[in-house]
DNA sequence: TGATGTAGCTTCAATTTCGGAAGCAAGTCA
DNA sequence: TGACTTGCTTCCGAAATTGAAGCTACATCA
């Protein structure tokens, strides 16, 4: 199987992964929820290329993540803005940004998130929508859909 | 910029990126979090080549994700289990599918996280670690340490 | 009136990575 | 004995990526 057959995967983990889940576009996410909305920005703060950073935005406005926006006429400039379905992505790259500080860093980490309603510095962290309990793997337990198991072929579940 | 430098980044996003944060290893997860480990499961599961497989898992060892278990001495034969830094990568694949069941599905939700503790059928969240309210993009502000700020020039903090 | 600069790309050649198929080693099973 | 299984490795053509250079439409400076 080819990535580009990802996207119509029965899983929306793949879906989600075929969608946004490179490492340049995800380095491009975490470049506009820290403010950058501007080619410039992302090829200077990401250090991808020009031509890969245009073929990813590309992609990311096709798939409504981003949009592509004016913010001057003479001369004519764009900037990329996170649409809705966009935004709705930062708890990956906060999902990220904490593994990624717990596990592959020594001391105090480049980036804090402050919660403007409490002003309070925060970890965000996965909690359960009905108890409120903060969840991790171990608290967890998978059930698939009869259909999905069935796509799956039955095996793989020892869990 | 290659991605081989992104581990050396200042930015733990980065990092993570650079160490889980391609295709196929995210798939390789959500399998090991379903449950499987072996090797020929994640073939068929996740549809990869071999190659790539044998070199991802090599990888996901190499970093500490994932050791490489025997459980049967004759014949030899190994599976593949998470470590806890393994398993702390949890948000980040439930985060692809919230945001997957959400933007990229029509109908219902092939698999299902059930909370052990309280037997629902849970919806994760991010929530503030202090307030314990849920949190999105729009109730977060990043605050650069001085250090990190001057390593990325300044630029593109209009946020 | 040029000369230089900037934003936002596109094009191109060289290199790297990937995909698919085949092979292989060490066993088991019948 | 011969087929089958698991868990890989090797190989090669195809596709993606990198880095540099170029290009367009305007602005600004002299």
């Amino acid at each position: 199987m080819s990535r580009a057959d990802l996207s119509s995967s029965a899983c929306t983990v793949a879906r989600a992964v075929a969608a946004v889940g490179d490492e340049w576009t995800l380095l491009i996410l975490r470049e506009m929820f820290l403010g950058s909305r501007r080619f410039d920005d992302f090829l200077r703060q990401t250090g991808m290329s020009s031509h890969l950073l245009s073929q990813r935005l590309k992609k990311l406005v096709a798939l409504g993540v981003v949009r592509r926006s004016v913010y001057s006429d003479r001369p004519l400039r764009h900037e990329y803005i996170l649409t809705e379905m966009g935004k709705d992505l930062w708890p990956i790259i906060v999902a990220m940004k904490q593994w990624g500080d717990r596990w592959l860093l020594d001391g105090v980490p480049p980036v804090q998130i402050v919660h403007k309603s409490c002003e309070c510095v925060t970890h965000p962290q996965m909690t359960c929508s009905e108890c409120g309990e903060p969840m991790q793997a171990r608290d967890a337990r998978a059930r698939l859909t009869r259909g999905f198991s069935a796509v799956r072929g039955g095996t793989a579940d020892r869990a």
